[in-house]
Order: C-alpha cells, then sequence, then structure tokens
DNA sequence: TTTCATCAGATGTAT
DNA sequence: ACATCTGATGAAAGC
C-alpha cells in the first residue's frame, strides 16, 4: 500500500530520549472574567456534527463549529422552532448600537422570518429535493418582498443606507438569480442550522473571543461553500465572483457583525496577534470597517466641535510604507491615486483619513495597526495580522513618486504588549537562516519522512526530548474495510476537477470536491472520500489533500506547563489540512492490557468521539461512521501523536476514506476549525469514550477554557 | 516564479 | 455619488 511505506532506517536511534511525555494541557483560550458562559452540553466536542434541521441538501452539511444547542443533541427532541429563526427577531438586536451602515431595516426582517416560517418545515420533510424547491420558493418570495420594499421606503424617504443596501441586494439576486438560488438556500440552510444564541451574541456591540470566534467562522464557512458551488458551475474565465465579499455582504445584511460600533482602543474578543485573510473578515468583528481603504477613523465630540479621529489603520504594501522595524512603522497617508495605474498620480491632500491622523497626532489617541504580508502559502492573496496598538509620533509630508506629495506618519507601538509582528519577523528569519531558533534539539526529527521538516524545541526547561518512537507518516496495517460506496475509481487523468459529473470520487462526495483551490476543506463531514490507489489521478489532484503530506512548517515544542506538544510557524487557515494521524491500526484499545500508568496516551481512537456522529434524522450519515478505527502511535508515528487536548480546540479530525480496489482504506485527517497564527499550540478534543469503555483512565484537563470539561481520556 | 494589468466589488463618508 | 493599501485571474516579464 502506497501510504503505508515505512521509512524505517531514516531515524537515528542515538536520539533515544528516555523521558515520559505527559499528554496534559496548557491553556490556549484565556479567558475573562466576562467571558459569556453558554448552554453547552457536558461532553460534547465543539465540532459536533448534529443537526436539528436536517436532512440537507447534496452538498449542503451541517455545520457546528463551535456551539451545539442543548435540544440538537437529543435525537428524539423537537427542534426549537422559535429558536430557529431568532435571529430575524428585531429585538434581539434591540441592544446593538447600529452604525450608519448598519444594513437590514425591520422590514427585512419581517419577510426573513416569513420565510424562516417555511424552512422550519423542513424538518419533517425526509427528502432533499422537495427542500430545495421549498428553499427556491421562500428564496423568491423573501425577493419580491425586497422589492416591495425598497420602493415603500424610498417613498417615505427612509434613511439613504437602508433603501441603499435593498437596491443593493436586489440588484444582485436579479442579475445572477439562476446561480444564486442554490447559493442562498445554502446559506439560509447553514444558519438555520446553526446555534441560535451565537447570533445575539455575534450582534453584541461589546463581544469577547467566543462571539468573534463563531462570527469569522460562520462567514469563512460561507465564503468557502460559495466558493465550491461557484467553482462547479460553468463560471465564465475573468470574471471574479468574489465570494470573500458576498459572503461578507449576506452576514451585513443579517446584521451579523460583532462590534459594529467604531471605538478607539482595543476591540473586545480580538487579540493581539489574531489573524486574518480576508479585509471582510475585519469589518464583520469591528477591527477595521472600511473593505478597501487603509484608514479607518470616526467623528469624535471634543468641546463643541466634532473632529475626525483615525481608530485602526492597514499597512500592506499598496504603499511605500516602511515596517522595517517591529515597533515603529511608517505610514503613508491615502489618495493621490497612488494605489492605481490608470490615472495620474497627484498631491495627496489633508482630508478624510490623512486629516483624521493628523487629528489623531495631536490628539495622541491610540490607533489599532493592522499588518498586510504576503501569504506563503497562497502567492496571490494576504495574511492580515492585529499588531495592537500604535500611537502617532509625528507626520511630515514627502515626495513620493512623480515628485508628488505624500503625508507620511511615523506610529510608535505602545509598550508591553504581547509579540505579535515581531514574531512574525522572527519566523521569517528562522526559515531565511538569517537568525535561528532558540532551543532546538533537533531541526528535523522527522529525518527527511516529511516534506517540511518539523523541529523539536525546547526553550523552557532541560528536557531533551520525548520519549523515543519511529517518525512514520503514514498508517501500518491499514484494515481495507468495505466501502460505503463501491468503486473501482476515478478515471480523471489530469486530476479531478470541480463540476465534473463523471468523476465517481465527486459523486461520492455529494457532487463537489470537498477541499477548495487552496487545500482547504469546505465543511467537515461524517466521512469524506479522497481518490486512493485505484484512481487514475495523479498524486497532486485535489481530492487527494490529506495524502499529499505536511503543508505547514511545524514543531514539536516543550509547553510551559506539562508536557510536549505542537504547533507551526506558519499560520494556518481555517479548514485547512495539518496533518494525518499516522500510527499503527490496532484491534482493540484495552488500556488494562497496557502496561505502565500513561501507554495509552498515544492512541487515537475515533469510537471515543461516537456520540457526535449521532446524526438525528439522518441514519445515512450514521451507517457511514467509519468506526472502530482505533491508531497507535506509540512506537510508530508523526506529528499528530504530539498533539494535545483541549475543551476549547483549534483542531479538528476527520475521517477519510481512499478509494482503493473496490475497499476503502480509512484514515484520519486534521484541519484547522479557525485561523491560526503562528506559533499558537494545535489542540484538538479528545472526545468521549463509550460507556463499555468507561473504565478507560481520566485524566485532569488543564487547558483553562470555560466550557472545559474538566478531565479528558 | 514575481510582477503587471484588469475589473468587479463593498463599505462608509461626503455632497 | 465617490473614494478606497481588494482579490482572482491571465498575461507579461524577470532569472
Amino acid at each position: 500500500m502506497e501510504d503505508s511505506t515505512p521509512v524505517s532506517g531514516s531515524f537515528d536511534k542515538s536520539r533515544v530520549l528516555n523521558v515520559k511525555p505527559l499528554r496534559c494541557l496548557v491553556p490556549v483560550f484565556p479567558s475573562g472574567p466576562n467571558f459569556s458562559s453558554f448552554p453547552t452540553p457536558q461532553g460534547a466536542a465543539p465540532f459536533v456534527c448534529v443537526t436539528p434541521s436536517g436532512p440537507f441538501p447534496p452538498g449542503v452539511a451541517p455545520f457546528y463549529p463551535f456551539f451545539a444547542s442543548p435540544e440538537s443533541q437529543n435525537p428524539g427532541a423537537v427542534p426549537n422552532q422559535n429558536a430557529a429563526f431568532s435571529f430575524n427577531n428585531p429585538n434581539s438586536i434591540s441592544n446593538a448600537v447600529p452604525i450608519a451602515s448598519y444594513r437590514t431595516p425591520p422590514s427585512q426582517y419581517a419577510a426573513d422570518a416569513n420565510g424562516e416560517t417555511g424552512s422550519s418545515k423542513r424538518v419533517t420533510r425526509s427528502r432533499a429535493q422537495s427542500q430545495q424547491e421549498d428553499r427556491s420558493a421562500q428564496y423568491l418570495s423573501s425577493f419580491s418582498m425586497h422589492v416591495t420594499d425598497t420602493d415603500d421606503t424610498s417613498k417615505v424617504g427612509r434613511s439613504k443606507s437602508g433603501s441603499r443596501s435593498k437596491r443593493t441586494r436586489g440588484r444582485q439576486d436579479i442579475n445572477i438569480a439562476s446561480t444564486d438560488i442554490d447559493i442562498d438556500s445554502v446559506v439560509e440552510n447553514i444558519l438555520a442550522s446553526s446555534n441560535i444564541p451565537a447570533f445575539d451574541m455575534i450582534r453584541r456591540t461589546d463581544a469577547d473571543k467566543e462571539s468573534v470566534g463563531y462570527n469569522l467562522m460562520i462567514y469563512d464557512f460561507i465564503r468557502r461553500k460559495i466558493t465550491q458551488i461557484e467553482e462547479s458551475k460553468d463560471a465564465v474565465p475573468g470574471v471574479t465572483r468574489r465570494p470573500d465579499l458576498r459572503a461578507g455582504t449576506i452576514l451585513m445584511n443579517k446584521g451579523l457583525r460583532t462590534n459594529s460600533k467604531k471605538r478607539v482602543g482595543a476591540v473586545p474578543g480580538v487579540e493581539i496577534g489574531d489573524c486574518f485573510f480576508f479585509r471582510m473578515e475585519l469589518c464583520l468583528i469591528g477591527l477595521h470597517a472600511p473593505c478597501m481603504a487603509g484608514i479607518d477613523y470616526m467623528g469624535m465630540k471634543i468641546s463643541q466641535d466634532e473632529e475626525p479621529l483615525a481608530v485602526s489603520i492597514v499597512s500592506s504594501g499598496g504603499y511605500e510604507d516602511n515596517n522595517e522595524d517591529g515597533d515603529v512603522l511608517i505610514y503613508s497617508g491615502q489618495g493621490g491615486n497612488y494605489y492605481r495605474r490608470d490615472k495620474e498620480i497627484m498631491d495627496q491632500k489633508l482630508e478624510r483619513g490623512n486629516l483624521a491622523l493628523e487629528k489623531s497626532l495631536h490628539r495622541g489617541n491610540e490607533v489599532r495597526v493592522i499588518r498586510g504580508l504576503k501569504d506563503f502559502a497562497n502567492p496571490t492573496g494576504k495574511v492580515y495580522v492585529y499588531d495592537g496598538l500604535y500611537r502617532i509620533q509625528e507626520s511630515w509630508v514627502d515626495k513620493g513618486k512623480s515628485g508628488c506629495n505624500v503625508f507620511k506618519y511615523k506610529l510608535v507601538r505602545l509598550p508591553g504588549q504581547s509579540e505579535a509582528f515581531l514574531t512574525w519577523k522572527s519566523i521569517q528569519q528562522w526559515k531565511e537562516g538569517t537568525n535561528s531558533r532558540v532551543g532546538v534539539i533537533l531541526p528535523d526529527l522527522t529525518s527527511g519522512a516529511e516534506s517540511s521538516p518539523v523541529s523539536l524545541v525546547n526553550d523552557v526547561d532541560d528536557e531533551k526530548g520525548p520519549a523515543y518512537f519511529t517518525y512514520f507518516p503514514g498508517l501500518k496495517n491499514a484494515k481495507p474495510v468495505d466501502p460505503v460506496e463501491p468503486s473501482t475509481g476515478c478515471v480523471c487523468i489530469g486530476g479531478c476537477l470541480p463540476g465534473n459529473p463523471n468523476c465517481p470520487c465527486l459523486q461520492k462526495n455529494g457532487g463537489h470536491l470537498p477541499y477548495n483551490a487552496n487545500a482547504v476543506l469546505v465543511n467537515q463531514k461524517s466521512l469524506l472520500y479522497e481518490c486512493g490507489p485505484s484512481c487514475q489521478c495523479p498524486p497532486n489532484c485535489r481530492n487527494r489533500i490529506s495524502q499529499s503530506g505536511l503543508r505547514v512548517r511545524l514543531e514539536v515544542f516543550k509547553t510551559k506547563d506539562k508536557g510536549w506538544g505542537l504547533r507551526s510557524w506558519d499560520p494556518i487557515r481555517a479548514g485547512a489540512f495539518i496533518c494525518e494521524y499516522a500510527g499503527e491500526v490496532i484491534a482493540n484499545h484495552k488500556p488494562e492490557e497496557l502496561g505502565s500508568e500513561n501507554e495509552d496516551d498515544y492512541i487515537f481512537d475515533a469510537t471515543r468521539t461516537y456520540p457526535l456522529f449521532e446524526l438525528p434524522g439522518d441514519s445515512n450519515e450514521a451507517l457511514k461512521i467509519p468506526h472502530p478505527l482505533i491508531i497507535s502511535a506509540k512506537d510508530a508515528g508523526n506529528v499528530a501523536r504530539f498533539m494535545n487536548h483541549s475543551c476549547s480546540p483549534n483542531v479538528s479530525w476527520q475521517p477519510i476514506s481512499r478509494e482503493n480496489k473496490n475497499e476503502s482504506d480509512l484514515h484520519v485527517a486534521f484541519h484547522a476549525i479557525r485561523h491560526i497564527p503562528p506559533m499558537t499550540e494545535l489542540t484538538y478534543d479528545y472526545g468521549m469514550v463509550q460507556p463499555d469503555k468507561a473504565d478507560l483512565r481520566k485524566k485532569k484537563c488543564l487547558c483553562g477554557s470555560m466550557k472545559c470539561k474538566g478531565y479528558f481520556y
């Protein structure tokens, strides 16, 4: 079997390190006193795949990134219909202070609520097809209401932004109605199947980490889904669909934004070092409102006059900024046509953002700084790092290209803030070799077994490494099982392509490629079907992501409190593949037969999380559960064996079936739940055990999350 | 493999 | 209505 090829012989036995690694936990999610507690069922992992309103149409999987509602945990329970569309309830946003751009007038809530009434019937329907039709009809009816609303509101002279927004939406709908209905129904499904109280949390004007995280998670999921659907259609070349903007608009129109009121200084729920991959994300969480402009400002009443003050800037290379120093930033003002090629460059004027920066210089207020950097994984894309608060120290006028005036502002980072941009710079130096990582024990503990090296690092104490094991990136003794849907594999010589109706591997995944172009998993599934040995597609096929090795630069490191852990030098996008769980497939996991106390520490047991896959109302899904699958990485394994448990994890696991001559090999792959900044520990939820395995030793959990169960297995 | 050119976008502010 | 440090894509240009 090609993926089980051992790489023995490459491990240097002199590296036997006689230290017992702990499988303990470090706090990765600091919880403040204002952390809102949430009705999360005890023992439920955050990535629960339950569906209160399934079954879903093809390609629409239920998505529960974080919060599962209590009633949805019980297969027998009737979903709370009132709750199901409470996000359309105008009362639920009464506490939010709308800014001028608030896009959703009450009339639209009414229209959407009507639509949702129809959707609640989905619960009792069993055929996806009828649901799809239902969705389309519902969509159309809600569309006609929008049109009516627009006319009404313009007649009575509603606020500009209100009427404009609906016109925008209407225009969008008309132009691409044929493709939009599908997307709209998908999005409605996502929103309807998401946990309800979370919507109110998202709309909070003073949010916390949880609500910001949930907002971003919904946004990213919708964006990925739109990308996937658009890809499957016969896309017009050269026409960009901008799924990032479309997903953002949808959430904006629903009022699903966090910290919508502008403010000076820190934004609640956003931490220094947080990273983002789209400007729209900054907008949705209230970190930086304009979706293009680099300077965000707000009017502030100072004595009787109101003057603009800058609240945040994005420095991402559009102008000639100087960001050589980690703590000082020379920022260029806006305007003067510096960002466009088709217009003549002019002098910048002291207006808009430039004026605001000038005022902020004299006022001395804090300005948030977001650094836009090149994304190593996506040459065409950027990654945005929130670098904390700065103060403007001085300003002057420079002569830029063509000798035109450019405003310059010197911003200095406030002391005492945790490292963010500096960390990125350090990592870049480690990679270039211009500076070396402190505490490196082994530059590559895989001894070349992986495409990318994995450092072993300890910069906290004297431990020389974890206990001996053989680095092995595949699965030993993978037992082929009868596939749920037999197939002899695909014949996509050039690789499987989205929208190909003849590819059996796509068909098994609901007709879509499960991964986006940048190797990002679109959504979790109870079982994902990748191409395998009996497929004729090449190894770099987009449906073989979990077989193509590590894509990020990882390090195994000694955690501050206990044990060894795993983290990445590179930022990881939400949904991105991280690694497989490698090791030896074993028949049974009997802890009493294992010797000393912690020998079961390197067991991955898919059955431990079995309750997560009891999908109410969708027995088909439940049947696909590939347990029992138990993998031991005690003697041989890869980086995955170092991932610690957390009750608020940033990584989730996904069962994957690989096509293999009418049989299939089961594997387990890990993906990022959300964007993960560099040097953040990677953790997943080890899950629960089945009742008959309750004799497993419980270990005390120290993850520090508000949702901590107190123990894990 | 980087850069350029092109173009459709969205939001918030100003007119 | 307008200004604006987007983001994908394809073409052209650096090594």
